[in-house]
DNA sequence: CGTATAATG
DNA sequence: CATTCTACG
């Protein structure tokens, strides 16, 4: 049995739904969507995105107005869901949301994006540090039950050079900044999980997820890989195709971010 | 000689352009516009407004950003102009600005919306009590030198039952109170002014000049005329015709307001 | 450059 | 209900 996973950072999930997520969502084989930057509250989503037929909806907005916000949409009813992992900052910061599924545990996860110098950048070095000992929790937790682990969102760090498309330009901005990309290295090595889009693709540059809406950044394909789906490995085995859903132009698109989706053979 | 005057409040000159002002402007047959909330410094306007060809245009924008800001366009170049009418507290809000043609001085003005019970509606009472002595003096000044004044603009008041739909509904609300009322009536009888529009046309409900955003108002007319040309007896007798230029739909519209053109036979 | 809020009208 | 500003990304 086949199970399809997709991660994708709405950039604001009222604005994306006018211009082309509801129909993107109607059009999906996904079982399971996690979503990042919903941007509101769910009573101001339309009906048929807060509560999707066919669809089990796990909202965690931000207690701040208008920022942040993850979801979780799977066509399964999940048998445990959780807000937050345990942090007195982040809980109500709208960056992180799970289920549980048969012997599966999904995560959508929106890092924060900084800005070198500023206030920005310290929060999400402190979100970095915390989340890493979550992430060494979760993966504890999971060998003790048994159970796979799925970590999907906007980590808002691109790991190597081939994650961005250009990376001399980049090195010291947010994002790419070496100790960024070491705690990425740790988050592989030491806690064990596994990138899955970049094992199925060891030597694409790319495929990016993710081009500013500035200039011609996506016109030119210049974009970064910093969405992803992060696996404790015994799933990431299971990986047997990843695409990112790059829409056909600059007009079709409905968010800055696409799509990453990857279809594992389950065996649950 | 037939001169003609239009007065319009734009709701923001940047998103009115790009509507259909500048197609009005275009065809209009006006020889002085004035124009109320702009809603930008000169700058940041594109330049066939900011300096129409053909026209002499005086902007006087708010000391705040993106509020309020008046402006003269007229065809003849003005022997004078000023901005501001002596008041500390609002020469530099974007509420006053005028200029001397041959003959006559044209004002533009933007007085204060208010609202019941707030800080804005004693902002309006305080624009109104100093406002009122301006034109006193500028009717003394002009009866001294023989010259003729109008001032034209969005008052936000609407004097008469007839100037608005639902005047019972609309009593105690800032635009139609007692106190309002009122005062314009002093402008009237006291200052010696004349309502030009009201009195070419003495007996219809309105014309109506500003229809709200919100609901129908627009689709039903249910309208207020507060957009006046108030001018000295000697020019009001020169007025020959008068016409609100209502939009054909709610969609043609560029702004909540509509132009209001006076044609003045004009001895000058 | 785009999505949000907030204040204003 | 529309236009702006500001914060954020």
């Amino acid at each position: 049995m086949l199970r399809v996973v997709t991660t994708v950072n709405v950039n604001g999930l009222r604005a994306a739904a006018k211009k082309g997520f509801s129909a993107w969502l109607a059009a999906t084989e996904a079982d399971v969507v996690c979503l990042q930057e919903v941007r509101a509250e769910p009573e101001q989503l339309p009906a048929e995105i807060r509560e999707p037929e066919g669809w089990h909806a796990v909202w965690a907005p931000a207690a701040a107005k208008g920022r942040a916000g993850v979801a979780l949409l799977s066509r399964q009813r999940p048998e445990r869901q959780r807000i937050g992992f345990g942090s007195a900052e982040f809980d109500t910061s709208g960056r992180y949301a799970e289920i549980d599924l048969p012997g599966l545990t999904v995560v959508s996860l929106y890092l924060p994006s900084g800005e070198v110098g500023t206030e920005r950048q310290e929060e999400k070095e402190r979100f970095m540090k915390e989340f890493l000992v979550h992430l060494l929790d979760l993966r504890t937790q999971a060998a003790v039950t048994g159970r796979e682990v799925l970590v999907c969102g906007d980590w808002n760090i691109a790991h190597r050079e081939a994650d961005l498309k250009n990376w001399r330009a980049n090195q010291k901005l947010s994002g790419f900044l070496p100790e960024e990309r070491a705690w990425l290295t740790r988050v592989f090595d030491e806690a064990g999980y596994v990138d899955v889009v970049r094992r199925l693709h060891p030597d694409t540059p790319g495929p990016y997820s993710w081009w500013s809406y500035r200039g011609k950044a996506f016109d030119n394909d210049s974009g970064w890989r910093i969405d992803y789906q992060i696996a404790t490995p015994g799933l990431a085995e299971q990986a047997v195709g990843a695409r990112v859903e790059r829409a056909a132009s600059y007009d079709a698109r409905w968010s800055d971010h696409a799509p990453v989706t990857v279809t594992y053979a389950a065996q649950a």
